[in-house]
DNA sequence: ATCATTTTGACCGACTGTCGTTCAATTATT
DNA sequence: AATAATTGAACGACAGTCGGTCAAAATGAT
């Protein structure tokens, strides 16, 4: 009972992760159903024993790699002392070098998202943003508590994400924003001397 | 020479409005070529007389529907004396129902730009920011010669965007907010007090 | 001016190739 | 023997192509 779902999960992650370098090179709608059994060493056939459609299989990938990231980063951000630099630790997800791979999964997965209406592709994200949106409270209501910050600035969290969120899909959809490390380290600094007290 | 002399562009418009209803409904994903031709009156080949694919279908319908946006808005954003008055009309954009068509077209654009290289797309993405911000940073500008403003809130104008480009994909990718009217205005009200002389 | 001829662009839908998806047959496992 | 997993051949849907038709406009002859 319990082994074979086990089982059956791995193996689906497997898959996904196995189409990983595909995908990341082609993109999803580059790449055909074929190829990607051949990647990931099944048959045609296999991959629809794991997977609804090729979509799902972007949508396994950001899971578990979203899954890693959220783990390395839970660890990056309680090395930091100041409530300034965690902020600035959890953006760097933007610009990182080690999170480029699942910038790009998670580009790909927002668009296929977007024209979606895979329920649990919704709940996804929306567990997404409230859990990213719980860091950045306990973030900002620690540096309140520390007095570094006014009382007003715990209304601004959802802001503060919003702003995350707006600044992915600028750096992806376009070439406008060079030196976003810059950039982005900007606004925080701005917003931070008008909410430090 | 030419002989049945069309205006290609205004052509190329008509068969993108023709299919409005269409995309609008059903989503351009799950609309076939053959369903476009008949709702726009012409035949199936015709359609590639004007549009590469039926994404690009999308593109001129975006640019056509954001080219009035934009002209409303401008006249809207005059009506207003504050600056901060002026910075809720400009979100007005993400819940107005006014806006409603152009907020489903532009969902299924940013879809459409997310997965795709073609030029012109990004070069409109780009456009679009470029201007948006220039709004932006005239309200803005506008706020600090009035003396409303504190200086430091012009270098806060690209997260001001940024936010709102954030706001509209979590609208959009989820169903968690509610009342976002409520929620952007709370936003801009804790920022405005902070930012006001 | 009138008419015939030629040229050209607009338009079309049958056709083709591709690819996502299904399923009956086969193989592996218990 | 029964059940589960795997498979690739076959299917069907559809995007995009292509050869051909048509009517308007240009050209030219009378």
């Amino acid at each position: 009972m319990l082994a074979i779902i086990v089982d059956k999960e791995q193996k689906k992650k497997d898959i996904a992760l196995g189409t990983k370098a595909l995908i990341l090179q082609d993109g999803i709608n580059n790449i055909t159903i074929s190829q990607i059994a051949k990647a990931a060493n099944i048959g045609k056939g296999t991959v629809y024993e794991y997977f609804k459609n090729k979509d799902e299989i972007v949508f396994e990938l950001v899971e578990i790699l979203m899954q890693e990231h959220n783990e390395r980063k839970e660890k990056q951000l309680s090395l930091h002392v100041s409530t300034r630099e965690k902020v600035k630790s959890f953006f760097s997800f933007f610009y990182a070098d080690e999170d480029k791979e699942l910038r790009e999964i998670y580009k790909q997965f927002t668009a296929i998202a977007l024209s979606s209406t895979n329920k649990e592709m919704i709940a996804f994200q929306t567990e997404c943003y409230i859990l990213y949106e719980k860091w950045m409270e306990n973030i900002i209501e620690e540096g309140i508590a520390k007095d570094e910050l006014k009382s007003e600035a715990k209304e601004l969290v959802m802001g503060i994400f919003a702003f995350a969120q707006g600044t992915f899909i600028m750096s992806v959809t376009t070439s406008a924003i060079e030196d976003l490390k810059q950039k982005i380290d900007t606004q925080i600094d701005i917003l931070f001397d008008l909410m430090e007290k």
